[in-house]
DNA sequence: TTTATGTACCCAAAGGTTTGCGTAAAGTCA
DNA sequence: TGACTTTACGCAAACCTTTGGGTACATAAA
């Protein structure tokens, strides 16, 4: 029997002599089901068959038929972004965990974009989104209020939309601490794109924890920039012109200290003993730079699971609350003194 | 008309008194058949509608009839390894210009996860699948021809199996004849996984070119490792152990680049005037190091899109050829002496 | 006037499942 | 024995499109 075509309901149940409703009952209810809809000698003969010809039932019969597709858009700003990948990482995993199929899209932080692959993953009838870019003005976003279809912010967060991120702004704080404790007390910030709330949250709680004790940082010396290296290495070089000179930089992400810490060396000078730099996400690169970075760990992976998680929770009509992760301060050489 | 269900043909049809296979053929036949399937004006009248209410055809229903779900399934040792991430930037843009969607999932190098992704992406009906996991050996990998379905290896080859590659072995030719002329004579290799094409080509280009040159690298200056940075700094760490000491590192992809870096300050040296250190791929962080790093530039956007569009020939029934890109040298400071 | 050729449509089956409802036969109880 | 309940299924519609066939009417050619 083994054929070119894969096997339908329907060829099992012809083999079997019986009724195709009857066999799907047994192949997809619960054991209670199974029993009312058939004999228990007809159940077995059902899932023996099914088992021989490794019958898959068609995704598409059945999403029509039920109208839900199990399938999930994720729109990130960019996957080759390392934050997003790993981000992207724990939503798949989940989203298999529970059957359920996640497709992923750049966005590009354009708010033009992100509604055009919003409406691109509708089209495709997705059951729900998970959004990785989302914008803190609202009046830059898309109106996400009107989609009609759950979705969740994963990253960043937006007013009071469902979302999971990480605790940014005691992550700022966690830097802050850090810095002023090596005794620091002029520091510049790469302060990341600010219609971000990762970019805004960890700038401003850096800058309020040096308020508290006594530092003040000038609005100059925290300079808004993309989350790229080469905007990092930019940004962090227009610092070091800034007189009086920074002894510290604090980028709000790992991928901006490593531009800072290009910056660093091509002005002559030496990360960790001339600056102190500091980065954001722990992302793996981290521990094995040239010189190893002190960074803020976000919890990536988890923070991408529990985002998917969310989103089931809203799949099933369940009310939902946004969740934040702790973050947590990873010392290395690159803000310390020789 | 803004009620909650989106509209259907049958509605349309219905509303315009016009049957449904007519408006079908007007809304995605060519002009041709829409002109031989209702008069001028009926399908200005049902183009006009569709417009208004704004009709999506149901993917589902499309997929049910006709059997194909212009869905392709992407399998990538992990998406967080950056080369692979910009190879999948490639695959979905130019899979979403010809208005297919993938997926993608993690195998981890795991053959036997490899399997299991692969038939996951089968039950959900794939028209096709890009492999950027293939293992060179036959024996260690899946049977791939049984697949009975188009596919196309991306990043590495294995066999006469259609792909698209770099083309590594030429990479590891001009890393080698770059560091000959900076005068070294004692090299080490990072060597990346020794079942991927990758890791052995560029190797290979790498030992042949020295080899035409007079200089003899020795086995145990050749070291097999996983292509993350931990591994490339352990192994970076070992290679510097050896005598005589090499003076020069190859690592075959730059995340292994970056970690023999880490390794070659965690032995107190320089990276360039004490150790010379080259990469493969030019990822973006290449350049923006603390030391910049001299990397092989290898195409990896035009590589996605490569193979998607090889995978769009194959699905028209069409004969392809391998493809095989060049690299180029990009060479920067972690080369150099002082 | 007959025959051929368009034009502008309509009909109905097919694709694979799910699911509310119906029913014949067997068993239970008084 | 009659009334009633289970048991074990079967029936058919519905989900939304596509597509290989018509058909009825009009116009044109022979």
């Amino acid at each position: 029997m083994t054929n070119q075509r894969d096997p339908t309901l329907q060829m099992l149940a012809q083999h079997l002599g019986i009724h195709v409703s009857t066999v799907s009952r047994v192949l997809n209810g619960s054991d209670q089901e199974a029993a009312k809809a058939a004999s228990a000698k007809s159940i077995a003969r059902i899932k023996a068959l099914a088992e021989e010809w490794e019958y898959r039932p068609n995704p598409h019969a059945i999403s029509l038929r039920k109208s839900r597709s199990n399938l999930i858009g994720v729109i990130v700003p960019r996957i080759s972004d390392l934050v997003l990948a790993f981000i992207y990482e724990g939503i798949e995993q989940t989203a298999l965990d529970h059957s359920y199929f996640t497709f992923v899209t750049n966005s590009y932080n354009d708010p033009q974009t992100q509604l055009k692959q919003i409406r691109t993953a509708q089209r495709r009838r997705v059951d729900g989104l998970i959004l990785g870019d989302a914008h803190m003005d609202a009046a830059m976003r898309p109106p996400l209020s009107t989609l009609r279809m759950p979705f969740v912010l994963v990253n960043r967060r937006s007013g009071t939309l469902p979302s999971v991120t990480c605790n940014d702004y005691l992550g700022g704080c966690l830097a802050a601490e850090h810095l002023l404790q090596q005794g620091h007390t002029c520091i510049g910030i790469v302060a990341g794109l600010s219609f971000t709330s990762t970019g805004q949250e960890r700038a401003a709680g850096f800058i309020d924890t040096c308020r508290e004790r006594g530092v003040h940082i000038p609005p100059d010396y925290c300079m808004e920039c993309s989350f790229d290296t080469a905007a990092g290495h930019a940004t962090a070089a227009r610092l070091l012109t800034l007189r009086p000179q920074p002894s510290a930089i604090f980028a709000v992400n790992d991928f901006g200290a490593i531009g800072a810490m290009g910056a660093v060396r091509a002005a002559s000078l030496r990360v960790g003993p001339d600056i102190a730099v500091v980065g954001f996400n722990d992302t793996p690169l981290a521990a094995e730079l040239p010189v190893p970075l002190t960074s803020i760990r976000s919890p990536l992976h988890e923070m991408g699971a529990k985002s998917m998680e969310l989103l089931l929770s809203l799949l099933q009509g369940e009310y939902v609350e946004s969740i934040r992760l702790q973050p947590e301060i990873i010392i290395r050489a690159s803000s310390l003194g020789k």
